[in-house]
DNA sequence: TTGTAAGCGTTATCAG
DNA sequence: CTGATAACGCTTACAA
């Protein structure tokens, strides 16, 4: 690969008569700090301009041990969570000077651990990532190596790590708040992957809000194991195989789990929200115009890239060791069609009966908040 | 910002006792081209192991004038069909040990122009670039100054610059028939912005369908100026806004373009496809899910990240000059039930049409709420 | 007010 | 087989 000929401080100062230094001082704008001559500033200036001249950013690196460079690690760019997550990084980055490299994970630990090494090697300023993996000691690894890391959508809670997430607990607690506001008591919680924070505090959410309304937790009822389409849609076949014991809601921790359960829900011609409720995590532009337009637990994904970036921007000016929060958004409850009232439900299902005979067990033994049908 | 203590080439033939050459020849797995004994081999390899030693890249990068990274310049991360195009890219690139540098232009040429600039300063090996300007000079220049660019998405016909994109035309051609095939004649076609090789290309391919059928073009049915949400929406209003002309059928150039479409329909109480059929460019994941499962015009977005990168790596093998080919990449039409047939939407709008007058008067702008589209 | 020179960590050339 | 040494292009003490 042919290079083309790059304009250099060299060229500039030959061509000018003066030594690269001086170039070097104007074009940085320090002209004051060393009370270079304003006719010679201004000569550098021009010529610099006339050749259109760019200081090569990876020499300057090298001597400064700076590169102006970001990596992020996410798990998939095409899970629009995370695309506008990335938009985000990237604004607030460029908005500083700042440009991020774009790593895939592909929800890989393996290749998240190989990212970090070679972002490493690349000498990145500081590194946002969102860890696919349920331990976090390669994180602490580079934390200790110096680098300044900020950990998005899902953290570890006992190592100090600086994340940024959402309210996942309470996030979830809403929906399923709403869920049981709706009549409905078997709620099932079609969940994400073990061990990511996510997912725990989401089921910690729902668990919460079924001890607060007096409903006793049943493991049975919950279902997935990850965040995919593909668990969306097993644990929904898996739900519904018993029809005894079949939910009449559905609270979901992931847009993309939801469209499998919508999958599954149409091939048992199960319909929304006629015969099920359905609440998800995740709200996009699309929601609105699904089938049923979704009811949906609404993340800022702004705000959380917004923050990511000012928390490893903290790490740059105040060292690594002096930030280690976490901080906490707060997700939007965004109500649409796909929640029915359980009286509704139980009519048009059939099979009230059973269901209707465990409800009521529960509710005589410590019925909290008043039911209204 | 402290940094770390970096483990150098240096460190290890210190505390080897040899020479920094010797190291770097077999840490760069050159140790039979130089012919270096197999013991002193060994040895470097472990002390390598055991610091953990990773060659600075940026060290390497100044000297070798290769960064191994390319840059990402799109429109819109956000959007799902750069997420997609940009997470092939990434794969493609990694797989070559690059890394790509991600740039939202948020369809601004200014900043499409000074990002170019900013990583022309970062001596990127190449560019992969969806232009936003209907102009490509900068482009142009860019190429002279021998630095490797394929364009994706849109191009410029008139330019030597390589590119790969979808079949627009026969993609946009194969929608028109398949709603001619089905009865409807008044046709509109909601477009992209003007200038832009993809939206030029696909209204081409919907004349030529039109002609193809002996229908006449009509420009009042060509509506829309952007691939945007407000394009779409904006467009149908006008569209619908007179009884006697509305089409009885829509080619929507995007996605996004799409929804704006489908809110607008949705407020005038116009249904898909009983009053209208619809078609529209772009399939993603949730298009089946829509309360209409759309009938689309499949892009195939990995093959185009797959072939950017492969264009771009001809380049650094071949020279820029010596590439210069565009490469179309073929659609498929994915038919699902948003095309109904004349004859059923006539009976059903009827000669009448009574809403239309409401709906010249219904021009408040209901804003939904703050969803980015 | 300006210049000299020493690096930053690699790699390549030239000598041994 | 191995070692000096000179770049790459920039920044910054230290001189002058």
């Amino acid at each position: 690969m042919k290079r083309y000929s790059k304009i250099t401080l060299k060229n500039i100062a030959e061509s000018l008569g003066i030594s690269i230094s001086t170039v070097s001082r104007v074009l940085a704008g320090k002209s004051e700090k060393y009370r270079i001559s304003t006719k010679t500033a201004e000569r550098v200036r021009l010529e610099a301009q006339r050749t259109g001249f760019h200081p090569n950013q990876i020499a300057s690196a090298l001597r400064l041990k700076r590169t102006h460079t970001i990596g992020l690690i996410i798990p998939d760019i095409s899970n629009p969570f995370f695309a506008a997550i990335a938009r985000q990084v990237e604004m607030e980055a460029a908005k500083r000077g700042y440009f991020i490299i774009l790593c895939d994970s592909r929800d890989s630990t393996d290749i998240e651990i190989e990212y970090i090494a070679l972002l490493q090697a690349r000498s990145v300023d500081g590194m946002i990532i969102s860890p696919v993996g349920t331990s976090g000691e390669h994180l602490i690894a580079l934390r200790n190596a110096g680098v300044p890391v900020v950990l998005v959508d899902r953290f570890f809670p006992d190592l100090p790590i600086p994340y940024v997430t959402s309210e996942n607990r309470s996030g979830a607690f809403d929906a399923v708040t709403n869920l049981v506001n709706h009549g409905h008591r078997r709620i099932a919680c079609v969940r994400g992957i073990f061990g990511s924070s996510t997912a725990d505090e989401r089921l910690h959410g729902y668990r919460e809000a079924l001890k607060q309304h007096g409903i006793s937790f049943d493991a049975k009822l919950v279902a997935g194991d990850d965040f995919s389409y593909d668990s969306g849609y097993t644990a929904t076949k898996k739900l519904f195989s018993t029809a005894s014991s079949a939910p009449s809601a559905l609270f979901s921790q992931g847009i993309l789990i939801t469209f499998g359960i919508l999958k599954a829900l149409e091939e048992m011609h199960i319909s929304i929200p006629e015969d099920v409720s359905i609440i998800s995590f995740d709200d996009h532009y699309y929601t609105a115009f699904l089938s049923t337009p979704l009811t949906t637990v609404a993340q800022n994904k702004e705000s959380i890239g917004e923050h990511a970036v000012k928390l490893l921007f903290r790490q740059f000016n105040r060292g690594v060791d002096k930030v280690t929060e976490g901080v906490l958004i707060p997700t939007t409850l965004v109500e649409r069609n796909s929640v029915g009232t359980l009286q509704k439900t139980l009519k048009k299902f059939g099979r009230d009966k059973p269901s209707v005979s465990k409800r009521n067990r529960c509710q005589n033994k410590n019925k909290i908040t008043n039911e209204r049908v």
